[in-house]
DNA sequence: ATGACTTGTTTTTTT
DNA sequence: AACAAGTCAT
């Protein structure tokens, strides 16, 4: 296939120039992903090596899919090689290799959010100061603004500008505070997000053999969505790009909406001034959207000052003009919608994963889903908690995290009394203190308490000595089994198996199924890095790399199955739906009450908006309320100022939405059977309607014991007896993640029963039965 | 040291 | 309203 043939004129000038940098701005629409693609393929085929070419991006999502489309192209036997990633798992592999010569050991642990929080707080605490006056979410942001800035903690505290803000706002102790977190974290071998980027920045510039190394290895350097990389980003790529100057960075100014997290619009508006010479290219005609779609999004955007002049233009058909609608209440804005998604499928004859409700924040999905459970619309959750954040995901993570790194004082502190060992406050107190007195790790202190002076009774010493035991029993067994043998036996054996799975209320079933599910990933990966050859890459250590950086699984029953999406504009950037409702355009929503101070955050706003628009396809509709029940009670609310920047050429406006619609009862709106429902890791579990009843309760010690669990669902065959005597090879079975398959092999015994199934779709897997998720479908003759 | 009760906070977006 | 964290009682 012919690269060049299936480009347009402008997007194949930008793939064929590679003499030296090029920024191309790429509007909505006008196949961005397209050129990154082709034009590594281009280089590919111009004889670069894949292993030469390096590729960032900011989602692990929009690396998988441009991995994908470039083996769609040149075959995954190049594609394979490709430095691709998101800067943070690209930079994190570097820094495992490198880790020694900054203090670190290559098994350091990646915090995230929240173990940073928890270790400002301690700090925060040890200092005697107020955390509420010191509220560790804000300290952690004004450290991360200053790491990307690339302001450490002596500059930090040695800025006249920044004292004076921290003085100002009353909160003087910030920069003593980061030192210390600064100290901790190394102590710790932990780096949290931040540090990842900041730390390679420091590599790289105290160490140019090694800066060297890697500046040569990546010939050509390509960066997605430039106008969201923030300063050290900015000057790590020009660490590794400024001798060869081969670099080609693709973004829309239009489209920077991460600036609440140091991303520099700057970055993109100046790259002419920071690469002398560069070539800019402009691609402006939108295949996504008709003409009207792309005429308002325009007319929004052109109010705001800063940005790099250009006209998208679609030449598609006139389409439909954006509708608005205000609707009484947030209940009837969703009934609204819901009977919109209804039409519109009639009448277009498309299915509901044509549809997207938008929303500013991620509370606002409430009353969608429970309309759209009322009226049976099938609907997925995008983003909100992730699978990782969940609380027994991330206390068996810990577990794990401990047992690779033992000196990671947070996962320390979540499991040292999980489950219940009679390890209280006041013991951790002591622990706390005495490794601050002794600058060592809690694991150092536990691992010879005496030493330390650990100033506890016998009974607790005993305890402690226990808990070390336990997990130094794992930390033996980590070189030598994969990560789904050590994991799902740390489970097992270290009391959580127990917590999770002896009890059987709904709250409790929903966090077994989490366990499986996390089992089942742990299981995908040993298998994918089997399949690739790299089974001593298997370990649970490699594992965690990977997973430390992961928001979110997609799920197998959500792929491919017929539904509508739901998600924060933020989440939707990169995606297009034929219709798109943008929901909550009311003046306290959206601009956000907190970006409407300053011009600049109220250009990101009208550049959220903008993203929004321009999703859609075909139809796009913006809805309001003027009731809005909010923080428990009812609040009064004004359409957004953004509805009248739109230029009323492109938009038409339904005041008053009938009220009639609210009536209830109507004959679609009887619920017809709902079916017992899987909550599925996209859903937040803060959903209002009531729980579907689970049908007949199965005694829990069954559960435990008798393996394939069975009843709950399953239609048929429920006398399962003995799992010896009822499953052998041929049996058919109907796995939740995995799908229907066949028996083929069964071995082991008691707790090690292990079953080798060969999946219809999924191919060929290995499962443990005492945690294998299955409805049997038909014995075997 | 654990559980019931009370209080305070939350809602901007996320690698 | 829903949830987390902190307090008090056991």
């Amino acid at each position: 296939m012919n690269i060049l043939e299936e480009l347009n004129d402008s997007q194949r000038a930008a793939v064929q120039y590679n003499d030296g940098p090029s920024l191309v701005i790429a509007g909505a629409g006008s196949g961005k992903t397209r050129v990154l693609t082709y034009k590594i393929a281009y280089l590919l085929e111009q004889g670069y090596n894949p292993w030469n070419i390096l590729a960032l991006t900011f989602t692990n999502k929009a690396a998988r899919e441009m991995k994908e489309r470039i083996a769609s192209i040149v075959g995954n036997d190049k594609a394979k090689y490709l430095y691709m990633g998101t800067f943070h798992s690209i930079f994190a592999r570097i820094l495992r290799a490198e880790a020694t010569l900054l203090g670190y050991s290559s098994n350091f642990t990646i915090y995230d959010d929240a173990d940073s929080r928890s270790l400002l707080k301690t700090i925060i605490k040890e200092k005697g100061l107020d955390d509420k006056t010191y509220k560790p979410a804000t300290v952690l942001k004004k450290i991360s603004l200053a790491k990307n800035r690339l302001i450490l903690p002596d500059a930090y505290a040695n800025d006249p500008d920044i004292s004076e803000r921290d003085r100002r706002e009353n909160l003087p102790e910030v920069a003593k505070i980061y030192a210390a977190y600064s100290q901790r974290s190394l102590q710790a071998n932990a780096m949290d997000f931040d540090d990842l980027l900041v730390q390679i920045y420091l590599l790289f510039n105290k160490y140019e053999d090694i800066r060297l190394k890697y500046a040569d290895r990546f010939d050509y350097v390509l960066v997605d969505e430039y106008q969201d990389t923030n300063f050290v980003q900015q000057r790590i790529v020009y660490q590794l790009t400024k001798q060869k100057r081969r670099l080609c960075v693709v973004g829309d100014d239009s489209q920077s909406i991460y600036s609440f997290r140091g991303a520099e619009i700057d970055n993109i508006l100046s790259f002419e001034q920071q690469y002398e010479g560069a070539k800019l290219f402009k691609l402006e005609q939108n295949y996504r959207s008709t003409q009207n779609i792309v005429k308002a999004a325009n007319s929004l955007i052109k109010r705001n000052q800063f940005q790099i002049e250009k006209e998208v233009y679609s030449r598609k058909s006139e389409g439909d003009k954006l509708h608005y609608k205000n609707a009484y209440s947030d209940k009837e804005e969703a009934l609204i919608v819901c009977k919109e998604i209804k039409r519109i499928k009639r009448e277009d004859q498309c299915s509901y994963t044509d549809f997207a409700i938008l929303y500013r924040t991620n509370s606002q999905s409430r009353s969608f889903e429970e309309e759209m459970r009322k009226q049976n619309i099938p609907y997925k959750i995008f983003g909100g908690l992730s699978f990782y954040q969940r609380k027994e995901i991330k206390d068996i993570i810990a577990y794990y995290r401990l047992v690779a790194n033992p000196d990671d004082e947070e996962a320390f502190k979540r499991i040292i009394n999980y489950p219940a060992r009679g390890i209280g406050n006041s013991t951790m107190d002591k622990i706390t203190a005495c490794a601050v007195r002794n600058e060592v790790s809690f694991w150092a202190v536990i691992s010879n308490p005496v030493h330390f002076g650990l100033d506890v009774n016998k009974g607790t010493l005993g305890k402690l000595s226990a808990f070390h035991a336990l997990i130094s029993g794992y930390q033996q067994r980590l070189d030598t089994e994969d990560a789904y043998l050590l994991g799902s036996d740390i489970i097992k054996t270290s009391g959580i198996n127990k917590d999770i799975f002896g009890d059987s209320s709904p709250e409790a079933m929903a966090r077994q199924e989490n366990v499986d599910e996390f089992l089942g990933a742990i299981q995908n990966f040993v298998e994918e890095r089997r399949e690739e050859g790299r089974i001593e890459e298997a370990g649970l250590s490699d594992f965690l790399q990977e997973v430390a950086l992961l928001t979110d699984v997609e799920s197998d029953d959500d792929r491919g199955s017929d539904k509508v999406s739901l998600m924060t504009i933020h989440s939707s950037k990169g995606l297009e739906f034929q219709t798109v409702f943008i929901v909550g355009m009311e003046q306290n929503i959206f601009p956000s009450p907190q970006s409407a101070s300053t011009l600049r955050s109220l250009e990101e706003e009208r550049r959220l908006l903008y993203v929004a628009i321009t999703r859609a396809e075909k139809h796009c509709f913006l809805t309001s309320a003027q009731n809005r029940w909010r923080y428990g009670k009812t609040e009064f609310c004004n359409p957004s100022c953004f509805l009248n920047e739109i230029d009323p050429a492109y938009i038409t406006k339904e005041e008053e939405y009938s009220s009639t619609i609210s009536r209830p009862r109507a004959p679609w709106d009887v619920p017809e059977y709902m079916e017992p429902r899987r909550q599925t890791m996209y859903e937040t579990r803060r959903s209002l309607m009531p729980r579907p009843v689970r049908q007949p309760e199965e005694p829990t010690h069954l559960r435990k014991i008798i393996v394939p669990e069975p009843t709950q669902q399953s239609i048929g065959v429920t006398s399962l007896e003995t799992p010896q005597g009822t499953l052998h090879e041929g049996t058919i079975i109907e796995h939740q993640r995995f799908g229907k398959g066949v028996i083929v092999k069964l071995e082991g015994s008691g707790e090690n029963q292990k079953a080798t199934v060969e999946f219809q779709h999924s191919g060929k897997k290995q499962l443990l039965l005492k945690f294998a998720r299955f409805n049997i479908v038909k014995q075997g003759e």
